[in-house]
DNA sequence: TGTACATCAGTGAACGCGCGTTCACTGATGTAC
DNA sequence: TGTACATCAGTGAACGCGCGTTCACTGATGTAC
């Protein structure tokens, strides 16, 4: 049955259903690749619509990533909750579990992002926004990982939002690898033994306590 | 004074030229903007002579990045000669600065790399040719990483490869937020500082002996 | 409760542009005799 | 040493296609009285 609905519900329903679309294409097709009119038809739109609610093709991935950043923010919060009796080890390899398993559940996603990272840095204004998303979220996950440090009693010799970084950068480079060999294996064990050796080496004792 | 050269010489010649201003134009542009166009154009040629010399704009771009492996091996190479008598730190950190001048020098071809990486891995037959490219690179780099770890009596829990894969991913991955603030700073020290980490938080000693 | 007008989300079509690839052709180089 | 033919690197133009953005318009919703 068909509720009828303000015109500003309508609004944020047709938007939102533009952005589910936006999501499965660019998923299918890379940033390039993707097209509005496709985008617009999935959604059961014409592309004028996208217009009405987006400034473009640009500001609608931001709208898209900015959903995304917060979503990955809220599930690395569950996380360390859950993170909270286990040892130092046993966490960097927990948080090394978590990031590779949200490459698995979406492994075009990563590489849509290094798409539009490459894309916004040609224009002043798009990278400027992205940079503004980018390092929200980085510092949201530089907050958990000040968390876990407190937790263990360790520091580092960068700032948390640098380790929080890097400990991506791991990931996004290794991604660029993974995406040219789709039937490889192993990946899990590999990206966790990598971060946990990266937080390790990172890592130094705050106190005069052994920190293995 | 122009030299009379053979059609084989003239060929070499033209290739060679393209390649250069491929590099230019790529550089410049990036991987989807470049048009082969302004590449025969800055080169002196005409679209044709493009296609003469390769197959098409792919085969192009990968005959520039194996140009530039075979020279990053090479220079890397070199490297390990100059740090023959630095310790086990010193050499790491030798390798992350390396690495790190690598991409000051062109920040833009990494970009390039990882835009040409994703559009690859979307056609199977690209995609084999550039993990092929890709694999042969992090092969010759494994190697070098042997020989440090044979000289300083230290191993890893990863294939000497999937080292150089991972210390390769965390500028990979950087690079995708440096780009996005070009007047950024410090960036050589804070990457130092993290493959520093990397590999020691890695390595684990051979024999007896203490391995700082 | 109903009427008249204003607003605006979404339509549909046109605009403007760029670019990779193909192909018949040319003219200089190479080869055979 | 010279002639006749073959080869082929590079030309120039056309082909074929895709796509982001703009804009005048429509018709349903909202507002004022």
């Amino acid at each position: 049955m068909a509720v009828r609905l303000s015109r500003s519900e309508r609004k944020e329903r047709t938007r939102s259903e533009l952005l589910a679309a936006a999501r499965a294409v660019f998923l299918r097709e890379g940033f390039h690749r993707a097209a509005l009119e496709q985008i617009a038809e999935e959604a059961g739109f014409t592309k004028g619509a996208v217009y009405s609610n987006f400034r473009g093709k640009d500001d609608l991935f931001l709208a898209l990533l900015e959903e995304h950043y917060e979503q990955r923010v809220a599930a690395h919060r569950r996380l360390l909750a859950e993170l909270e009796l286990r040892d130092l080890e046993e966490t960097r390899r927990g948080i090394a579990r978590a990031i590779y398993d949200a490459y698995e559940r979406d492994p075009g996603w990563w590489a849509l992002v290094a798409d539009f990272s490459t894309h916004a840095s040609r224009d002043p204004h798009l990278r400027s926004q992205l940079r503004g998303l980018r390092e929200q979220f980085l510092a949201g996950m530089a907050e958990l990982i000040e968390v876990v440090a407190a937790r263990h009693h360790v520091a580092f010799p960068l700032t948390s939002q640098e380790v929080a970084r890097g400990t991506g950068a791991l990931l996004r480079g290794l991604m660029l690898d993974w995406i040219l060999d789709p039937e490889g294996a192993d990946r899990a064990v590999v990206f966790e033994e990598m971060v946990a050796a990266f937080l390790r080496g990172l890592a130094f004792p705050l106190d005069g306590r052994r920190t293995p």
